[in-house]
DNA sequence: ACATTAAATTCGA
DNA sequence: TCGAATTTAATGT
């Protein structure tokens, strides 16, 4: 159970527990507890059974894992406002990747009880799911159709651009507190590139960079930055 | 890797 | 509690 002042902060990241009844929502609450992680704690291990619904409250995760070769591969930036670990819980399966704190990080984490109970009897709650699920899906195609031909830059403007998705982080502004080396880690360049390439975006007017924060005025033209189509995932 | 600049913290009054 | 001094963090090349 998580205490009353959590909870205001916890509605104001979770757009899906606005639609609760006064009734579901103290029963959720009763499934959630709030944790806090340090630089590079672990949230969730790979191949480790997956406990809990993770909503970021504030901080910085990164999720990916480490292939074969030792090359570590980032899917994607998490930032507060953030959930993850549905496609685990859903299919009863063990953590397929790791989900590593980047930076001093407070998240609330939902038990798989009451995660079902949700899954089961509240139709905002599954309309919340299968919005992210199918926003998700969309970046992952984009990665995928440009996978080959993604310069250093590209990769920075892409990672960059998934933590602006206004699905996924809603009620984010157009400002975001992120370090340049921070968001080398997303991307999986050097901290140097990732400074290279926020000089390169800034001379194209598609970001604005100062100390500790990246402003950017049009996340879509970041993430689309480099293709010559649209590409339509409807 | 190094030099510079910004921010956070400490410390003395 | 104010601000200067110091330390730590982030940036730019």
């Amino acid at each position: 159970m998580i205490s009353t002042d959590e909870t205001e902060r916890v509605r104001q990241i979770a757009v899906w527990s606005r639609a609760l009844t006064v009734a579901e929502c103290d029963r959720v609450r009763a499934g959630m507890q709030i944790r806090t992680y340090g630089r590079g704690e672990t949230l969730g291990a790979e191949g480790q059974p997956v406990e809990h619904w993770i909503g970021v409250l504030e901080g910085l995760v990164k999720v990916g894992t480490v292939s074969p070769d030792g090359k570590d591969i980032t899917f994607a930036g998490m930032h507060a406002g953030g959930w993850f670990g549905e496609g685990s819980l859903l299919k009863n399966e063990c953590r397929r990747y790791e989900v590593v704190a980047l930076r001093p990080t407070r998240a609330v984490l939902l038990d798989r009880a009451t995660f079902f109970w949700l899954y089961e009897n509240s139709v905002p709650f599954n309309q919340f799911l299968i919005t992210q699920l199918n926003e998700r899906l969309g970046q992952f195609i984009g990665l995928i159709e440009h996978a080959r031909k993604l310069d250093t830059t590209t990769r920075v403007a892409r990672a960059l651009a998934g933590l602006f998705n206004p699905v996924l982080y809603p009620g984010a502004g157009q400002t975001l507190a992120i370090t340049q080396e921070e968001l080398g880690l997303l991307a999986g360049v050097s901290r140097p590139i990732a400074n290279q390439a926020l000089r390169d975006l800034e001379r194209q007017g598609l970001v604005h960079v100062t100390y500790g924060e990246v402003t950017v005025p049009d996340p879509l033209a970041l993430m689309h930055l480099g293709e010559e189509r649209q590409i339509n995932t409807e």
